[in-house]
DNA sequence: GTTATCTCACTAAT
DNA sequence: CATTAGTGAGATAA
């Protein structure tokens, strides 16, 4: 995420102005149902009297305790919401800013001089204000040198100054861990293939190696405390990705140290430590972190314990102590989407506040203790408090309802309000997939593959890698490794089981995600577990709507709010590997500067899902992606969202709204209405309509 | 060149 | 089948 991590995207100032959020005629509507007790009322999205659309849970009780003791640290909690009783909610329908009619909105969102978050409003559509020369400044602008040549190998050289392989900045950090992924995920898709394949597979090695060898890497110059482009809450999935960006450049060793040279002396401070809990690390309090010394061979084979020294690491501790250095902190914690590996949380700097040796089997070790400066954003103690959201729903502050789907998804979304008073969205009905209601039927007729069990990788007889241009779209943990015109999955009609793993978009919600109320954007989207770039996070349910219906200014104002549509104009970024890194690899597989093959419009003004709450940013952390697959012997379009780059927890989940076109012919954009952007990004558009 | 290291993915065991 | 323990090839910087 560009400006800033999610943990303080909530202000300290009250720039929220209630008498801002007008009132608003209901929608169509959907009136809620609210039982009496007073335990708690089901939040129902959807006609009283139905009729309820298949796989859609009219009713799903469910208790929460009222009232909420300990509020997490990292946001600035609004007490009388939170003791608000969750089953009394008003029936009044406030809605989005956005629901006013397009000048009102203009004037509202021009004089909103509020620069620190996304988009204005909530999901409206519409294109940003821009024309094609203003983005070329922009390009222009950037510090990065991105040669794209545009030939017969499509290949993309990206080259990264000296100075900004010393010294980073936000982009070219985010740059450098997209390049990673990249190729770490082709390599996998690769090795995923190969049959058999003996010896183990460690793309991250490879991908990291390749990336130290191009020089495509930053913060080379090893310094003491804080990184330029590095962020409080960053997250990472493998020790390598720390390495390439400069946070800690030790592959394995859990110290980074480096020897100052002061006068005739040469001394080793510490740089930053990774606590991955695999000592006995004491990580009690989010604040403290007692950590053990290097060296004993504690816990290894076939090795004699013995007592650590104080040399190497142990050392630059020691001298960091008496020196009273900052020391960069990254805690490993369990990944519990995939249990054998771990992630990796900066959590600022702490210094060292006592050091002391214990004895363990009669061998001595290193213990010292760390302690967070203060006034640093919540990281660790974020994940900690989420934890805690999901042992019971209580403990969240600001909670309006532990479950707006009402059970029609099988994660539960929580709605969550803690810098107002608005009680929620506007009233819509809940439906976890997309509705057609009348056969969209591409060109091709599709069918779908003839394997038994699941569909494997690499295998020929698949009909459905096949069409994906024999690759398999996904890794075998379900990440997407490219972007694709469209990607070819499974459908409910193919005989293979439903564990195949070409059916990552038709999962059920996996992601703990929250629909919380921005400061100055209506209601957004994030999510209590860290998303890993490539995941798949939803799909953009809704209705599918006839182009032709849909009267190009919005004339009433209504009909593109809450539209999704292909046929806008997007900013086309790079995120595929390039095929030039790979020594391999020459095709232009990769390219991502293609058509999108078929238009979809989607309307999730009545009915949609969690999709329908994701704000605009110009620099997104979220991207779409069509997905065709076939049910009743009819292939259907669908739009699925993946995540662009690791999110941590509490971040908010944004897209680019991408701009309408309304002169095809000459490819002009002809603006009607302006909204101020409020992406805060540094390559922000400044409007979009 | 050699060495130490709070890895990571696979396999086997429960 | 979910979790765990064992194990080995490896990358980086000292």
């Amino acid at each position: 995420m560009e400006g800033g991590s999610g943990y303080n995207s909530v202000p300290s100032s009250t720039s929220s102005d209630k008498s801002r959020v007008l009132d608003v005629k209901p929608l169509r509507s959907l009136k809620p149902v609210f039982s009496n007790t007073p335990q708690g009322s089901p939040f129902v999205c959807a006609p009283p009297n139905g009729p309820f659309p298949p796989g859609f849970t009219p009713f799903y009780p469910f208790s929460v305790q009222q009232g909420s003791q300990s509020s997490p640290d990292l946001n600035h909690q609004s007490p009388s919401s939170m003791q608000t009783p969750v089953g009394h909610m008003p029936a009044p329908l406030r809605s989005f800013r956005s629901s006013q009619p397009p000048e009102f909105q203009g004037a509202f969102n021009g004089d909103a001089g509020n620069d620190d978050g996304y988009s204005g409003g909530k999901k409206r559509a519409g294109p940003h204000l821009r024309g094609p020369n203003s983005y070329q400044k922009k390009k222009n602008k950037s510090a990065l040198s991105v040669v794209a040549s545009k030939g017969a190998g499509a290949s993309f050289v990206v080259d990264i100054s000296p100075l900004l392989r010393d010294d980073g900045n936000r982009e070219v950090y985010n740059l450098v861990l997209m390049r990673f992924d990249a190729i770490r995920r082709r390599l996998s898709q690769i090795e995923d293939a190969k049959e058999r394949s003996t010896g183990i597979r460690r793309a991250d090695l490879k991908a990291g190696n390749i990336l130290m060898s191009k020089g495509i890497r930053t913060n080379m110059r090893r310094r003491i405390g804080a990184l330029p482009g590095l962020e409080i809450g960053d997250i990472f999935f493998f020790r390598l990705e720390m390495c390439v960006v400069g946070l800690h450049a030790q592959s394995m060793g859990g110290i980074d140290y480096m020897v100052l040279k002061d006068d005739m002396e040469e001394e080793p401070v510490a740089l930053s430590i990774v606590s991955s809990e695999g000592y006995d690390d004491d990580a009690e309090d989010g604040n403290v972190l007692i950590y053990s010394g290097q060296g004993g061979n504690f816990g290894k084979k076939d090795k004699q314990a013995s007592d650590q020294k104080l040399e190497r690491g142990n050392l630059a501790l020691e001298r960091s102590f008496r020196r009273g250095n900052d020391i960069r902190v990254v805690r490993g914690i369990k990944d519990s989407v995939n249990p054998s590996s771990k992630i990796y949380v900066y959590d600022g700097l702490y210094k060292i506040q006592e050091s002391w040796t214990e004895s363990k089997s009669g061998c001595n070790i290193f213990k010292y203790k760390f302690v967070r400066l203060p006034g640093q954003p919540g990281a660790f103690s974020v994940w900690k408090s989420i934890q805690k959201w999901k042992e019971g729903f209580s403990s969240r502050a600001g909670l309006i309802l532990p479950d707006l789907t009402s059970g029609a998804e099988n994660t539960p979304v929580a709605l969550v309000n803690d810098v107002d008073e608005e009680k929620g969205p506007a009233y819509f009905t809940y439906f976890p997939t997309l509705k057609y209601s009348k056969s969209f039927n591409l060109a091709q007729p599709s069918f779908g593959c003839n394997c038994r069990n699941a569909c494997q990788p690499g295998d020929p007889n698949c009909s459905c890698v096949t069409k994906n241009g024999g690759d398999f779209p996904y890794t075998t943990n379900g990440i997407l490794v490219s972007r694709k015109p469209l990607i070819y999955e499974c459908g409910p009609t193919c005989p293979c089981f439903p564990n195949c793993k070409n059916r990552v978009s038709q999962m059920p919600l996996k992601i703990h995600l929250e629909v919380f109320k921005t400061t100055d954007r209506g209601w957004g989207l994030r999510s209590w577990d860290p998303i890993r770039a490539g995941t798949f996070i939803c799909e953009y349910a809704g209705e599918v709507i006839d182009k032709a219906k849909v009267k190009p200014g919005g004339e009433d104002g209504e009909n593109d709010e809450f539209v999704f549509d292909t046929t806008r104009v997007y900013d086309s970024f790079k995120w595929n590997y390039e095929p030039g890194l790979l020594d391999e690899e020459r095709s232009n597989d990769s390219d991502e500067n293609y058509e999108i093959p078929s238009p979809l419009i989607i309307s999730a003004k009545n009915v949609g899902n969690v999709a329908r709450f994701m704000n605009h940013s110009c620099s997104p952390n979220v991207f779409w992606q069509p997905v065709l697959y076939e049910h009743n012997n009819q292939s259907f379009l669908h739009i699925a969202f993946f995540a662009i780059r690791h999110v941590p927890p509490m971040t908010e989940l944004t897209f680019d709204y991408g701009v309408v076109r309304t002169n095809e012919a000459e490819g002009n954009i002809t603006l009607n209405r302006k909204k101020k952007c409020l992406c805060g990004s540094s390559n922000c558009r400044g409007y979009f309509v």
